[in-house]
DNA sequence: GTCTATAATGGGATAGAC
DNA sequence: GTCTATCCCATTATAGAC
């Protein structure tokens, strides 16, 4: 493990902790170990090493939702899975997060790989809703693009719920809440 | 107007648009023309005068809900028109953006209010839920505290996906989505 | 590749004059 | 009540030695 992989995963924590503007270069070398030297010699700035850890969580959250997604049974069995997944609610979620970062959304190269990531997981929901909506297990009338959004917004909200309550409660009621009037199709 | 509101204004825009860890005294100070002697006279510091601008936000928050939700209709026509009243999406929501700043996290005072505002607009919701189950508008088997807490996550995650896209899009799909599948009780 | 030194700027607050 | 001066520390780098 280089030194390169071991600053950007600090600062794929710190950014999850503590946001683009929460996070200073000298925190993430603190906490890689690194000297400054060494930071600026891997990366042009904060930026820069911002955006490979970005684009290092985006990678890994598209991976946990597809391995959620690919799992035999119906679509409502499957999203249950996903939503229903072990979560570290509290901690929210790393690219979510970001969007609420006023330099992040300012700058379209930081904002790119968080639009994106989100825009894939509605995608992918999309298409599982599809499937079901083909088998016949959901009414045919119903907007899957529109309810792909919702289901991620009932994620990221119920972030937001948790966070603010300092209890996963809210989290579990909302994605509870939602699989009850899917389930009821 | 005193000197005094115009600090708690200013504080407020600046922690809507930057949070609480990307805003400072001075940033404040300045968008309300007002010098460092004014502000620590009225105020003990940035913390202080953050709970004064959170409040006030908090407040604004819980009239306006209440204002939608207080309309003559059944259940699902005054969720309707709360989640489809005029916002500014892409400025995200006051309130629950400071769920994602970690010292209001990590701090009892600042999270307090937060965390009461987010509360209540579940529970008023859940009463308007409980008034449209009574009223045998909504089926008798939903759990109204689960699905108000997924319309208040449906709100706060679409602020969300609208800041990531850089457009309101997905937040009306997400609200749609979850209006289409209310209105299917 | 990594280190230390240096620097310009800003953050957050106190002190005391007016 | 408001102003200016001052303080100490953090931020985000750059320079050049090793």
């Amino acid at each position: 493990m280089g030194t390169r992989d071991e600053l950007v995963e600090s600062a794929r924590e710190l950014l999850w902790e503590r946001g683009y503007v929460g996070t200073s270069p000298k925190a993430i070398q603190q906490r890689a170990g690194a000297g400054q030297g060494s930071m600026y010699h891997h990366f042009a700035g904060k930026k820069d090493l911002a955006l490979a850890a970005v684009r290092r969580s985006a990678e890994e959250l598209l991976a946990a939702a597809d391995e959620q997604l690919r799992t035999p049974g119906t679509a409502v069995e499957r999203i249950s899975a996903y939503l229903r997944r072990e979560r570290e609610v509290l901690r929210g979620c790393p690219i979510g997060r970001l969007t609420q970062d006023p330099d992040v959304i300012a700058d379209p190269q930081l904002r790119a790989p968080v639009d994106e990531t989100l825009t894939r997981v509605r995608a992918r929901l999309a298409e599982v809703l599809d499937e079901g909506r083909e088998a016949g297990e959901l009414s045919a009338s119903l907007d899957t693009a529109a309810l792909a959004a919702t289901i991620v917004a009932v994620l990221q909200g119920g972030y937001v719920l948790a966070r603010a309550a300092g209890s996963p409660e809210p989290f579990d009621q909302a994605v509870s809440g939602v699989l009850a009037l899917l389930a009821a199709h």
